[in-house]
RNA sequence: GGCGGCGUGGCCGAGCGGUUAGGCAGGGGCCUGCAAAGCCCCGUACUUGGGUUCGAAUCCCAACGCCGCCUCCA
């Protein structure tokens, strides 16, 4: 049995699915209205785990993340560059495909765009307006939330508490400070959909509860998203669905934190905060290894520091991958555990690790098995049982497969002109020229390429 | 003011009552013509002060420090 650890509950619990085999999951996506972050990264590889995880066990996975592709940010971008919010969106849209393909983040099975989803959030608004459940203001629709009994649950917090800890709010006719917006009214030059309460724009948690329930229905399995969109964003949606009688979702989760060091985060200073500035120059593949590193719940350090380390740790793995010539796996596809035959030495491995992720995705106790077994494999190379050795090795990339790491050789093409030097050197060593054959291997290392000598002949590859 | 989290060896990061986490970096060794890769060994860490316990990094209390949410935020 799978097991998640719950928002609400506040405890590890089993994640029961609605539909036999089936799990539902939504996450939150992101608002297109610059590029990815290092916070987009991590809850994207967090969510793109757990489902490659689920998926890998058996479930036929529904994941579903949106695009919210009209909001404030976005106009005000679209107004300060003479662009339409459209331009906007979709100029981030592409940007935010581009990192997650890069990072390997699968694409989610549906993408709902708020924008698409306008007429459905204008019922569900007009029916809260039907049982004054929602009010009108001069600057749009408010979601009375004294409406909702439990309202706060999310929030860990009573109503009243929440109330007493609001700030100030500029908007005297709200009923409450905590009451939140379901549509804006339409400034001039913004753009408006219509509706029969006025025209304008739904606000952020409406779009959320009427794609979810939409594409998943009601009482769908998991919604997840950063620990921030707790509160107020999730709450917000909860409190639409108990308003309008719909069962939500089942089950909460909630990602942590990207820390960046100290508050400087500048680029001059290396300290990227974008994505897409991380993804220049570096292995993708480090950031997962570093968001696998550490529980998904717990925050992480982000730092060139960290990411070197994890692509260090990496390499460490490609290295094993090399020695037994193992096939790349993952990617956009996603690995089903049936598809795997984990006999002798292995099956304690993937059972062992198979545990620790069923168990809250505890991912870092599951790397650290992984690379003990990375250990365990050399060593039996290193004595001869290469049978037992390339079990394990392989069993190691699959597991790192499933939870979308590609662990590959990485024998990058080298061009001729190294391996012309390559060749010259395998002669001088051979006639016992020793100093020509460092001389030689400068020559290679000057343009980037490592080689090794080995049983097997001699490698180059990327320094 | 309310709610919540965190403080672990040089760095990252698990563990959450008794066992070597793991990775990276560092030191020593084996292997190698020399390297690279790999393997072995090493550092003996848990903010502080009390307490509970046969036994605490792990539970309780307090203090100090840091962070988050209560406003848009992944």
């Amino acid at each position: 049995m799978l097991r998640l650890y719950d928002t609400i509950h506040g405890e590890v619990r089993d994640l029961a699915t609605r539909d036999a085999g089936r799990l539902s999951m939504y996450v939150c996506g992101p608002t297109v209205d610059n590029l990815p972050h290092l916070g987009h990264g991590r809850f994207t590889l967090v969510w793109d785990v757990a489902r490659r995880w689920f998926t890998f066990r058996g479930l036929d996975v529904h994941f579903v993340s949106n695009i919210t592709d009209i909001d404030d940010k976005i106009i005000a971008r679209a107004q300060r560059e003479g662009t339409t919010e459209s331009v906007v969106a979709t100029t981030y849209e592409d940007q935010w495909w581009a990192a997650m393909a890069a990072i390997g983040v699968a694409r989610p099975d549906d993408v709902p765009h708020a924008t698409q989803y306008v007429p459905e959030m204008v019922m569900l608004i007009e029916s809260f307006l039907a049982e004054d459940i929602a009010y009108v203001i001069s600057d749009g629709v408010y979601f009375d939330t004294s409406r909702v009994s439990d309202y706060g649950l999310l929030a860990g917090q009573a109503l009243d508490s929440l109330r007493a800890g609001a700030r100030i709010e500029a908007n005297e006719e709200k009923r409450s400070p905590l009451d939140f917006t379901l549509w804006k009214f339409a400034k001039p030059g913004e753009p408006r959909w219509e509706a029969p309460f006025g025209e304008g724009r739904p606000g952020w948690h409406t779009e959320c509860v009427v794609m979810s329930l939409g594409l998943l229905g009601d009482g769908f399995d998991l919604h997840c998203g950063g620990l921030d969109l707790k509160f107020p964003h999730h709450e917000n949606e909860r409190a639409q669905a108990v308003a309008a009688q719909r069962p939500f979702a089942q089950h909460w989760g909630h990602n942590g934190w990207v820390m960046v060091g100290d508050e400087k985060m500048s680029k001059s200073l290396g300290n990227f905060t974008s994505l897409t500035d991380l993804l220049e120059g570096t292995d993708a593949r480090a950031y997962r290894l570093l968001v696998i590193r550490s529980h998904y719940r717990s925050p992480i350090e982000v730092s060139p520091t960290t990411i070197a380390d994890a692509e260090r740790a990496l390499a460490r793995l490609d290295t094993l991958a090399r020695r037994f010539d193992l096939p790349a796996l993952a990617g956009q596809e996603m690995l089903t555990q049936s598809d795997f035959d984990f006999t002798g030495p292995s099956a304690l491995l993937a059972q062992r690790v198979g545990a620790l992720l069923d168990e809250d995705l505890n991912t870092p106790l599951a790397v650290a098995e992984l690379f003990d077994a990375v250990s365990r494999a050399n060593t039996l190379a290193d004595q001869g049982e290469v049978e037992e050795a390339r079990d394990i090795a392989m069993a190691v990339t699959v597991l790192f497969a499933a939870l979308g790491l590609s662990v590959f050789s990485a024998v990058h093409d080298s061009d001729d002109e190294v391996r012309e030097l390559a060749r010259a050197r395998d002669e001088a060593r051979r006639a016992g020229e020793w100093g020509e054959a460092d001389r030689l291997r400068d020559e290679i290392s000057a343009r980037g390429w490592v080689v090794e000598d080995s049983a097997e002949g001699t490698r180059i590859r990327r320094g």
